[in-house]
DNA sequence: TGCTCGACTGACCGAACGGTCGGTTAGTAT
DNA sequence: ATACTAACCGACCGTTCGGTCAGTCGAGCA
């Protein structure tokens, strides 16, 4: 063999041809509606082919998770030192988020899951890494915005986070079922969302009129 | 028997126990994670006598979604015909929501896995009527508020009423997940919660500074 | 007393599961 | 040629799955 590498070696095309069936199909309907045999009939090899190349199905679950993870988790980062007003980074990372979603629906989908199916704790170590990442990144933001006076101080930052945050991935949970709700404008246009949250979360529902609730 | 009604029979305790069993099982695990035996052997009867009240697996777990949605659909539309500001009736609503959704978990955890893993139109439709319901009633009561003069009229009320709820919704979904992160206080403060999103969906992030983004 | 009937069960079915075994192939190094 | 190895597969293992069958048991009615 031509490679002396000690740890980095290149996948074969068949281990990656696994993995990407197993990602759909884990996807699609999680750990335990999936069957060994199917992955190996979406990969086109066989199920003792995938045991050469994963200890056992959990292993194989893991990989995908993890690949998934590895994924989903960059490309945030560059949007939080972007330059601009707060307001702007803001609406920025939001935007790039959801675009992040949506551009990786499979991966989502299965960190989702994981961490609504509160098993393994390996799951949730990944989904506590995965949203963990970028949550403090914003929290960090949105707090540096208040102390340079552009969004008030009697606000807990993490909480305007937590609701970025929980606009987008609800977004992305509920689009199927949000198509045929009426009152809804929004179910197919993520850019036109995410424009409609930060406008909420900069102004807020009232009229200007100085109140004291 | 002494029993002569047509359509509303009380069920036996037997088949009530297989009911509860299920609920909890399905809503830990999911239905294909989940044993015909294992159901049996909580509900402390034999998978025989399961077949002998439902007639298959898929209808035993639709019957337990049935019951989860209809059990809790009730106790929010008390409060939409609510008095008080629109304000204070929004604040009751989405606290009165977080609340119902902590106190039904297992119910809620059903609906949620089924609106996540898109299968069994049946799921949808479930999801659909039991966020529709209340939904759609939010969004009026927000409407409402514009059309009094207590509200924005340049943002779109769907838009609002979807962050409430999505908001209540993660808050639910993420606890476990989110109680070891650090920035986050308010994780096993549902009231805090509802509080801190409100006031932030009112008066949001921006110092008043008459801007014109 | 006998009869019916719903609630319930042990034993069992074919099918499918996760996983293993022995063996084949193809490329590479000696 | 020989030897070694990663990649791959058909056939098979024990187990468990969803579901069925033949039958038991006890309460209500005749």
């Amino acid at each position: 063999m031509e490679n002396n590498d000690e740890d980095s070696k290149i996948q074969s095309n068949g281990e990656q041809a696994i993995l990407e069936a197993a990602e759909i199909l884990f996807s699609e309907k999680g750990f335990d509606a999936i069957s060994m045999s199917s992955i190996a009939k979406l990969a086109r090899t066989s199920k003792p082919n995938i045991y050469h190349h994963f200890k056992s199905k959990k292993a194989l679950y893991q990989e995908v998770l993890n690949s998934a993870a590895r994924r989903s988790s960059a490309l945030l980062d560059e949007l939080v030192d972007a330059p601009g007003s707060f307001s702007q980074r803001l609406s920025q990372f939001s935007a790039g988020q959801l675009k992040s979603i949506l551009a990786h629906k499979r991966a989502t989908q299965l960190i989702l899951r994981e961490t609504l199916s509160g098993g393994s704790q390996r799951g949730r170590e990944i989904a506590q890494h995965y949203v963990g990442e970028s949550f403090s990144r914003l929290v960090a933001m949105i707090r540096q915005g208040q102390q340079e006076g552009e969004f008030r101080e009697d606000l807990d930052p993490a909480l305007a986070a937590f609701m970025i945050v929980s606009g987008n991935v609800f977004f992305f949970q509920t689009a199927p079922v949000v198509e045929h709700l009426p009152d809804i404008s929004f179910s197919d246009d993520a850019d036109g969302f995410s424009q409609g949250v930060m406008k909420l979360l900069f102004t807020g529902l009232l009229k200007d009129q100085e109140d004291a609730a």
